[in-house]
DNA sequence: TCCATTTGCCTAAACGCTTTAGGCAAATGC
DNA sequence: GCATTTGCCTAAAGCGTTTAGGCAAATGGA
């Protein structure tokens, strides 16, 4: 019999996409193991168990995020890179939603700190160095940019902002246009 | 032999005290007939199936959640009332983890008709009533807030802001410091 | 009070996903 | 060309879901 020439690799990129397709909770080591053509235990010579392998999806996913947020960044300051750090993130959640999703994924410490979540962050205050905070107004501010990008990003994913006028372009833009302002004039404590 | 007396409403709050101590992901049909020392296909003539139970979970945390809104707004206004709106979700998730969770599950559309989702909408668009905002920008402002919210209490309920400073509840006060600023002035478009 | 009906929980059984253990055959490397 | 390693297999146990069919407890009308 042929191998199917399974590694750790390939299997995480075929979960990501399955999770993409039937979302990122459908993904089960039985159902990748089928879109292989191959054994459900097969796969336990690469994936420590089915834990292992949402983990490791969470952790592409929060890597490819980093990477499309830093290329977004080259070369941009302000309002601009306000809007593309924000546009990364909402694209990338409607390109693949299931990947969005695994980046919600709650990993243990030790991933977590392994884990491209760290780049995240220190590329949201890399945007905020475009406006005149000091700690730790930054702080709050990063933490006002995430919960306004992930909030939004999951509402809109979860449908909540459909079919209902006006469209949810124009909401997201109008939200931009606001933290921009805020950020500008940030209140005094 | 003695009847458990079990009722689709006393499961489905057994159901959400369940979600709360090991998360919602984790409330299963057979944990839930464990808890009333009964067979697991007993339950099946009180709930369809087991989606049918977190629909249900999820149902009633969006009514707590509803009824707690409601109540905390009472006789108030502007920046009291927005404040008062914020912290019915971030108490609320912080108490009742796993029904919050619930909250966020994703409805079928005849359910989410029928849930206390209109009721949330509706209350956010009572707390812009004291700012001065028009359509189409009052409905901008519903999402922020909406994603605002739901953001930060998601991201705080992971764990994103312990271990660091400044903590969590500072940001939470400036962040609604912030976005009453920036509600009672609205940049145009 | 007695009996018929309804209701509640049971047993049995099928199916799917997870995971471990142990085996054989293909690939690799000396 | 052979020994070793590696990859995928079969087998089997455990647990969650779900349906079908059955008996006993509760209910309520005569």
């Amino acid at each position: 019999m042929v191998r199917a020439g399974l590694t750790t690799e390939r299997l995480v990129r075929a979960g990501a996409e399955l999770a993409d397709e039937v979302g990122f909770d459908q993904v089960t080591v039985s159902a990748l193991a089928r879109q292989f053509d191959v054994k459900t235990a097969s796969l336990y010579s690469h994936l420590k168990n089915s834990q292992d392998l949402r983990t490791r999806i969470a952790l592409l996913a929060l890597e490819e995020l980093a990477d499309r947020a830093a290329a977004a960044l080259a070369g941009r300051a302000g309002k601009d890179a306000l809007t593309a750090l924000a546009n990364v993130y909402r694209d990338y959640a409607a390109e693949h939603p299931g990947r969005y999703a695994a980046a919600q994924f709650r990993l243990d410490p030790e991933s977590a700190a392994a884990s491209a979540g760290g780049r995240h962050a220190h590329m949201t205050r890399a945007v905020l160095r475009g406006y005149d905070l000091t700690e730790p107004d930054q702080t709050h501010a990063v933490r006002l940019l995430g919960s306004v990008f992930h909030g939004y990003v999951s509402l809109e994913l979860a449908g909540g902002f459909s079919h209902s006028a006006p469209d949810s372009q124009e909401s997201w833009t109008r939200i931009l246009d606001s933290l921009d302002a805020l950020l500008r004039n940030w209140p005094a404590a």
